[in-house]
DNA sequence: CAAGTGCCTTTATC
DNA sequence: AGATAAAGGCACT
């Protein structure tokens, strides 16, 4: 089956799965292979042409954001040559609709790791307390459900390379869960509401809180700042802060609570209600340049 | 090849 | 409030 793109649509499967926003996907051939939603598929682009097998065509569309408008979201966060320049090298680059549990343990195992890191502990969690499911030649596991990795060890967890994060996965596993925890439900609350209920979770501070928000619960205007953004106003957006702020960032290795809430909602004040794209892009570029 | 540095940070403690 | 340290271990140089 196949989606034809045109103009209107811009999409670039490579930048969507490349760019560091989701883990489980693995290139075999010209196909990329991986799972949402307890179904696993394969996708491919030519040009104007997205090609899947295994999948209704609304999963394909829902799932890669075909629905939003990106021409006009391109044009409203294009407020300056940085972020421009962003744009323009990686145009096509579209925010994913993830599944927000696997979304949420995702970012919790992501703390304080490399990507290539983080992928090796999220296959083992799957291929470890995941289903089997296949597609051509290939083994592919379903994420872990809540409940299974409530009842998971924490030395279970420990054992697929997860660290002091095993303890928060188990934790926040055991939360959502719950009775009257609906992780889902945030998608139906403002961003302010949802960010508090998430970074009560164990393992789950603001800028986890952010991903989650913003790949996952329909929040577009969540900001994200990582060392990678951290980097990027210090370069690009310095003058918009005091130079004692400045200076400040500059010198520190990490961020504070504090710190991290001026420079998010500088963020979303200056791009607006689409600030995460203009995060995925800036981060994508910065990423890319080292 | 070994050793050092960095990694899409959060939490605990003072 | 704000500063500080500790927390796996892998990947890259």
């Amino acid at each position: 089956m196949k989606i034809k793109l045109g103009l209107s649509t811009p999409f670039n499967l490579n930048f969507a799965l490349c760019c560091g926003q989701t883990f489980r996907w693995d290139k075999r051939g010209d196909w990329w292979y991986g799972v949402s939603a307890d179904k696993a598929f394969k996708v491919r682009q030519d040009g104007e042409e997205l090609e899947f097998e295994n999948v209704e065509r609304d999963i394909v569309r829902r799932y890669f954001r075909l629905d939003d408008d990106l021409r006009t979201i391109l044009v409203q966060i294009t407020k300056d040559k940085h972020i421009e320049r962003a744009v323009n090298e990686f145009s096509g680059l579209r925010i994913l609709r993830q599944d927000p549990w696997e979304c949420l343990i995702s970012y919790i195992c992501a703390t304080y790791k490399s990507i290539p890191a983080i992928k090796h502990m999220l296959h083992k969690l799957s291929r470890k307390f995941g289903l089997k499911t296949s597609l051509d030649e290939y083994n592919l596991y379903t994420f872990p459900t809540p409940k299974r990795l409530s009842e998971a060890g924490v030395s279970e967890l420990m054992a697929c390379g997860l660290g002091y994060r095993a303890k928060y996965v188990s934790k926040t596993a055991k939360i959502v869960c719950e009775n009257g925890f609906e992780l889902e439900g945030l998608k139906k609350v403002d961003y302010d509401e949802a960010k508090k209920t998430l970074v009560a979770l164990p393992g789950v501070g603001p800028k986890v809180a952010d991903c989650v928000l913003l790949f996952s619960l329909e929040k577009l205007e969540a900001f994200p700042v990582d060392v990678w953004m951290k980097r990027v106003m210090l370069r690009y957006y310095a003058k918009h802060f005091s130079r004692e702020f400045v200076k400040r960032l500059s010198d520190e290795e990490s961020l504070s609570n504090s710190d991290y809430g001026k420079l998010n909602a500088f963020g979303r004040g200056y791009f607006g209600k689409y600030a995460g794209y203009a995060q995925e892009y800036l981060y994508h570029c910065a990423r890319m340049q080292r």
